[in-house]
DNA sequence: AATTTTACCTAACAAATGTTTGTTTAAATA
DNA sequence: TATTTAAACAAACATTTGTTAGGTAAAATT
């Protein structure tokens, strides 16, 4: 069966992004079809012209944004062959993943898979895709014999995920900056030496 | 103006409960008042008489759970008095909250304040509440200069926050353990020394 | 220019959802 | 025991929400 040829008026694209734009700021389930047909310039019923529905749409959006973050990736290593390196690197290009201005991307992160009925096992496997990056990543390091791996991958994926609820443009750090601050957080020693008993003059305000 | 004296037929513990636990498994819009109300065993419009709005009912748990994490704080660092010991039993402690059985707690990381549009200011108020016992945990570390100590707060928060979304109870480790053993990983290098390269052994799977 | 086909509009449907209001039940008090 | 009042029931309301089906406009092809 032969796909519709795409004419110039096709607003596909305008309706992908509105749709994504809304629900990583405002949610899946708080986003109405008549909000994100608001924001597309079209009326709600012409959406189902090319989704046959709210979750067939969030599925697509999941498909771009995941590529898209496979892309970063890629690029971001491409000729890094330090493993340290290597994990600082990705760690900075996924918080720019989803906190940077592409919708698609930052979706993936509001909308967790666990939270959708429908789709739910096929937005998984999309999210596996990316987290596949950094277990080969993490799996690459020198480690010492007390770390565990998978914990150190869980607990960096949360602390970057987590980027995207405090982050603001505004801030006193850049993406990057963040990134190579937590990168420098789990490998320097972050204690002071023993018997060093000295005021703390950066508090956390 | 007097309360009304509580009868033995009140059920406003049974409905915090079945709402508590609902939102913190289904979410916060994804569970409707006929839902509540069915786990509750009353009959919907029977809700308002405990609570003027389904946010109402959302605002009442959240000052449930944040006192009852402040408690587990509280208790759990009693008599601790080591910087270190006492963020490593916080970073178990937190973890045990919002993975354990009282659901009013596991709504805290469940539905966040920026997704709900009435009370978002008073809930992230309540959230600030136990954030700020971390934020002094962290400002009593001898730590090193080049340590951004609320770059490291967040970090933990979202590390920690996160295990709600992939901690399993039949999983190899409990909650303690793996409080512990996120402590370890920012308190002891993880890195083996330089120049020594070793086959990883323990793979993450 | 006529016809086909893509991409939208339009109005309505069916169900869902938070809430309201009047009524009833039963716990507590006088 | 009679009365008051807390706490529920019951039915309905008003709005919202995802979706359907028929129709129209315009881009592309013949």
């Amino acid at each position: 069966m032969k796909a519709p040829t795409r004419r110039s008026n096709n607003r596909n694209d305008a309706l992908l992004d509105a749709a994504a734009t809304l629900f990583s700021t405002q949610g899946f389930r708080e986003t109405t079809m008549r909000d994100i047909a608001k924001a597309a310039g079209m009326l709600p019923g012409s959406i189902y012209y090319h989704y046959g529905s709210k979750d067939d749409l969030l599925l697509a959006i999941y498909e771009t944004g995941v590529e898209r973050i496979i892309e970063e990736f890629s690029k971001a290593l491409l000729s890094v062959n330090d493993p340290w390196e290597r994990l600082r690197i990705a760690i900075s290009a996924h918080i720019g993943a989803i906190n940077q201005q592409t919708p698609a991307m930052r979706v993936i992160n509001r909308v967790l898979p666990e939270h959708v009925s429908k789709h739910a096992v096929a937005l998984s496997r999309l999210r596996d895709r990316y987290e596949k990056c950094f277990r080969e990543l993490i799996n690459d390091l020198p480690l010492a014999p007390h770390v565990d791996r998978s914990l150190l991958r869980l607990m960096v994926l949360g602390a970057v995920n987590h980027t995207q609820f405090w982050f603001k443009p505004t801030g006193k750090r850049t993406l990057n900056e963040i990134g190579a601050a937590f990168a420098q957080l789990l490998i320097e020693p972050i204690a002071i030496p023993l018997k060093s008993i000295i005021t703390p003059e950066t508090r956390d305000t």
